[in-house]
DNA sequence: CAAGAAAATGAATAATTATACATTTTTCTA
DNA sequence: TAGAAAAATGTATAATTATTCATTTTCTTG
């Protein structure tokens, strides 16, 4: 993988699976996948990508702006998700430890009528539908996006996600 | 203005109103408003505050993190309400991100009879009605909370929002 | 395929930011 | 209020990042 495309990609992997905190460190962990680039080339890399520099009480890390991660994160939406359940005024969606606001995220922005709105946990997603007849269907929409799994996801050996 | 809560102070409201695109700009334009500050100070308060630095097509730029958008203008309640809505049973408060929290904690402190509790995610509060009947009320309460904006906030002559 | 244009990249370096250290200011406590 | 402790800040500088310029690679087009 050497193309800059396949580099990019393989950043955005990064950025979300671990803790980068300068160029050079991940100019460093992008050798250890057999790529090599210098710093120059990063810091162009980053302003394509839109990467995010924070800084915070634990010092500077960089990540994917909210949109390209959701967006990389889209399709795993399926994976995410674990169960999907109702009662008689809402639906509940079950999902991994951690990702009930970023489901939540996604399933806001299907905009949906209908589904009113999400209130997120930790690993629960609550839909609000709009009325309670809209239930079945929202219960469709959910189980629909549950297949949304990749087919097969080149990753160098590295688990994201 | 000179202790370090007005000066972080008049930062977010240059971050929001400006294109700043460096820290030794930044102190420039806090030399027009009699704040007198090194680059070294600035560092450190932009990590206090959490500002995040973007680089994209344009070049760099800081901006506050939509945490912080939000808490400065959080007095007035108004502003941080998007929208309501509601199903048949219950209503439906949209917030600007990260604010739902503090949007639920005030409906809370309301009081109302009509209002058993809430519930918050991220930009989402859920208001649950005593009786099914009363959330036509609910939402006339929640309404007249978004008139609750503010008359004239002062800015030193700069221009926010 | 060859010539030229465009894109990508590295090396070197300019520009910018973060931080160690020293000093001053503020806050706390007896 | 004196003295100690903590917080804030500036200076100087180390660390990091952005960019210029030169070079290489890739893409067109005849």
């Amino acid at each position: 993988m050497a193309s800059k495309l396949g580099r990019q990609n393989k950043i955005k992997e990064l950025l979300q699976s671990l803790e980068v905190t300068s160029q050079e460190q991940l100019a460093k962990l992008l050798m250890d996948a057999d790529i090599e680039v210098t710093q120059a080339t990063l810091s162009r890399d980053f302003a394509e990508l839109g990467v995010i520099r924070l800084s915070g009480e634990n010092g500077i890390r960089y990540v994917l702006n909210p949109d390209e991660a959701g967006s990389y994160i889209s399709r795993f939406i399926g994976f995410e998700i674990l169960s999907v359940t109702n009662n008689e005024s809402m639906v509940l969606v079950r999902t991994l430890a951690g990702r009930a606001q970023g489901v939540a995220y996604y399933i806001d922005h299907l905009n949906k009528e209908e589904i009113l709105g999400t209130v997120a946990g930790d690993d629960t997603v609550l839909v609000i539908p709009n009325t309670h007849n809209n239930i079945d269907r929202i219960m469709s929409i959910i189980k629909e996006l549950m297949l949304n799994v990749p087919k097969q996801k080149q990753t160098n050996g590295v688990q994201i996600g």
